[in-house]
DNA sequence: CTGGCACCTGGAGTGGACTCCAGGTCAAGA
DNA sequence: TCTTGACCTGGAGTCCACTCCAGGTGCCAG
């Protein structure tokens, strides 16, 4: 079981310091551990924790959705069933977002292609 | 060339009245006619401009780049090339945007398939 | 022993995009 | 005549998700 710095976990997932300080002040991170002199030292299970908050937050999961989780995961095995809805009905969202992305980006390129025939057209006599 | 109040508009567009002033008062909308009673007064140009801007804004441009188009488009047809150029790479970063997703998607329903997962093992003796 | 670095804390500040508010105008309907 | 409803203005407030800051600790290299 390998421990990381807190260097070195905002550089493998991407999120800075004071994120990571933030996230766990908030609730998202519970339990980080400490050194003898009070620095935190994270755990693998702590990174893949966060592996996890990245997909959420990236795929557009705002952060008082995540505590809930956060909040469903801390309670143990009992909630694995309400855990399954809560990240079926985010997968359902995202892909409604990638449908309207992909029908929003549709029209920018009928928009794309109109600009294009404009400028086909001959300028002068 | 029809007329329509800020509030047919804001019904259409799906923009609050208070989102079309403030896109007004930004900049992001020039020019919107007013009534003798100093009521806004959208034409159909309007309402089409309301409606390319909700595309950019939904696959997430931010405003300040919505005005340096608006500003493009204010300025004539010689800035045609570099609308084109700013909607392709828009439409680039949508592509960008739209596969991210996928690949978190995908880490996500292979975590509802592990809760899944964990469910059917049997609990008790 | 002196830097310098990575880290610590509590609290304040930021940026983006709205959203709300108080107080006022105008026109149409009961 | 009165009220209701849609609209107006300038400015303040809100929400979210960070991000920054001042002042301090602990430890290692030169």
């Amino acid at each position: 079981m390998a421990i990381y710095t807190p260097g070195q976990v905002a550089e493998e997932t991407g999120f800075s310091l004071d994120t990571l300080r933030y996230y766990e002040r908030i609730g998202l991170l519970g339990n980080v551990g400490r050194n003898a002199a009070g620095q935190r030292r994270f755990t693998d299970g702590d990174v893949g924790w966060l592996n996890m908050i990245r997909c959420l937050r990236d795929t557009g999961m705002p952060i008082a959705e995540m505590l809930r989780f956060a909040e469903l995961v801390r309670q143990g095995d009992h909630t694995i069933r309400e855990r399954i809805e809560l990240l079926e009905s985010h997968d359902d969202g995202v892909e409604r977002q990638i449908a309207q992305l992909r029908q929003k980006q549709g029209a920018i390129q009928r928009k794309i292609q109109f600009y294009k025939d404009v400028m086909a057209i001959p300028q002068g006599v």
